[in-house]
DNA sequence: ACAAAATGATACTAATATGGTATCATTCCT
DNA sequence: AGGAATGATACCATATTAGTATCATTTTGT
């Protein structure tokens, strides 16, 4: 059960990257031979952040990628959600079937305020503060 | 990304429904009849539990399954780990290149707060404080 | 003793999610 | 015009999750 996926550890390096750079349209064939991530997968990585508005994007030659919006307005969870869909830590198993235990909504009950504390915590991540 | 995956939450079920009857010893066929879990997916649970110490076994004609320890030193967490292994949301994918980035390392210190919150919460919950 | 009813052990299969490739179209700069 | 870049999209490989099947062993009732 991981938080965090490898899309995603790999979209906040890239991120990281540009932003560290923000003065200059970077490359895909950059990133590649900074971070050492396969190129086809980054690039389908950065084409995701470009199409949720996380990245801008510049093609013909020369082009690359850029951010789109400030460091700090960009928040973990974003990316999170992008790679990984929606932060859900809980799921009933038995939704056809009317859940008749009592324990079982408990159970969702103590899950759902986990579930808050961790969104919670994430939103408060911005790719800035990985930045210190 | 779920905390809980099916196994664990049909585990759940199943002991909190041997705790309620722990007078009796209870057998799969009962346990399918009232949860509505595939019998052999079930008996994998069952035995799992039963070879980890939480459940004890009977054999026999009139067999079946009952607690091997109370259900306040059952914890959540005991469960999750028998299905899902150690509870590690964090995972760093850069292992072996030496990871030189300030920033992995914050967002890991980040994560790593987050787990211990999770698995401290996970820690505090029994399975009899899923009955009240 | 024996048959039925239960679990023990274990190997297999199916479905889904994750991680990664490949390819062709389109755009932009020189 | 042509090369260097991204856009779009379909595909493949592997791992994890969910579920099945089967035979052996134990226990109990008659």
């Amino acid at each position: 059960m991981k938080l965090i996926t490898r899309d995603t550890d790999y979209a906040v390096r890239a991120v990281c990257f540009i932003v560290r750079h923000k003065e200059r349209v970077i490359s895909v064939t950059e990133l590649v031979k900074k971070l050492k991530i396969p190129r086809p997968f980054l690039r389908k990585l950065l084409q995701a952040l470009s199409k949720k508005g996380v990245l801008g994007s510049h093609r013909g030659l020369g082009g690359g990628f850029s951010l789109a919006k400030p460091a700090n307005k960009i928040f973990l969870v974003d990316l999170i959600e992008i790679f990984q869909g929606p932060l859900k830590l809980n799921e009933c198993f038995f939704k056809k079937i009317t859940c008749p235990n009592v324990k079982r909504c408990l159970l969702r009950k103590k899950i759902d305020n986990i579930e808050r504390y961790v969104q919670d915590s994430l939103k408060s991540i911005t790719i800035a503060s990985l930045l210190k």
